[in-house]
DNA sequence: ACAACGCTGACGACGCGTCAATGTCT
DNA sequence: CAGACATTGACGCGTCGTCAGCGTTG
């Protein structure tokens, strides 16, 4: 229904669409529009944006970047167009003319995902102290409340503190 | 040498000192107490403030939860509120009066330790798949550069692509 | 022709950065 | 008293949220 098997990748779709499935708002879309991460979408006659699967992909990469590694939208925009670059280079039939500007945007991209990295195993060793932290937080608190608990069913009965024995130090 | 051995724990610092040590700026430290997130610290008699070492770790702490977590001032704010009940309970010497009240502040702790968890959990998941996604592509990137060099050096001579032999698929 | 959807401003909020004018510490 | 440090405004910026008024689509 959906694919008439006549245009199979023209797949477009409008903004309210897309800001569902990427999970941002439409205003959102329109101001990274506006701050050049996103490249101007087609338009319909009347003026509605019609987005493709690429730009979409784009505007989740960007997401990422932000959400999980914190960058700021103007670092997000070199990075934006070092994996432009690097989609170009990879889906390009190497015309193997121009080394020397070949070689210089290979690095412009290394660079780019280099920080990223870098980033990312700053922030995946940080968040696994804290993971540790929090369990070990949490299971010192969850026994609280059943001394609490067990304070609380047992309460007139046999006293006021029940002895909880297995206390560690 | 900093420690006189007379006054052990009341150690105080300036703001500059504290900006110093837990890297956010002045500024943020005044915005913060504004907000409530921070308790009015101490002031000398010439209204400078005077931290202490429990509100270093607090700065560290929302800190943590902000730039690592993403979370807005507005939740941290109800999180540091718990963190400090957290604290108090593990430092009283439980008056075991009102035990009901006790129970809901420890699930007032239980509360925000598991959000934060969540959120962490979710983060580590993503950032690994994301670590091994770059990892992926810097390694092919390096490849290319290689390649590119290789054809660079040898540009005259041999020919215009090094073969590139082993090919993955 | 009708609801649902989208368009472009414009203003506002959050989380600070950055002065400026003044006061305090040592 | 100098020079470093701190204080309280005030305005500005990045990143959108939200609303208004109007046009487009199905």
């Amino acid at each position: 229904m959906t694919s008439s098997a006549a245009d199979e990748k023209a797949q477009r779709y409008q903004i309210g669409e897309v800001a569902e499935r990427t999970g941002v708002t439409q205003r959102t879309l329109r101001f990274y529009e506006e701050k050049g991460l996103l490249n101007p979408p087609e338009r319909m006659e009347g003026g509605f944006r019609l987005y493709s699967q690429e730009d979409i992909q784009r505007i989740q990469y960007i997401r990422q970047l932000q959400q999980l590694l914190g960058f700021t939208l103007a670092d997000i925009k070199e990075m934006v167009e070092a994996e432009e670059l690097r989609q170009q280079i990879i889906a390009t039939f190497r015309p193997d003319r121009e080394l020397p500007a070949r070689l210089e945007r290979t690095d412009r991209i290394i660079d780019a995902l280099t920080r990223q990295l870098e980033v990312v195993d700053d922030k995946v060793e940080h968040l696994q102290t804290m993971q540790e932290d929090l369990r070990a937080k949490l299971a010192r608190m969850d026994v609280r409340k059943k001394e609490l608990q067990a304070s609380l069913t047992s309460q007139g009965a046999g006293g006021a503190a029940p002895e909880a024995k297995g206390k560690k130090k």
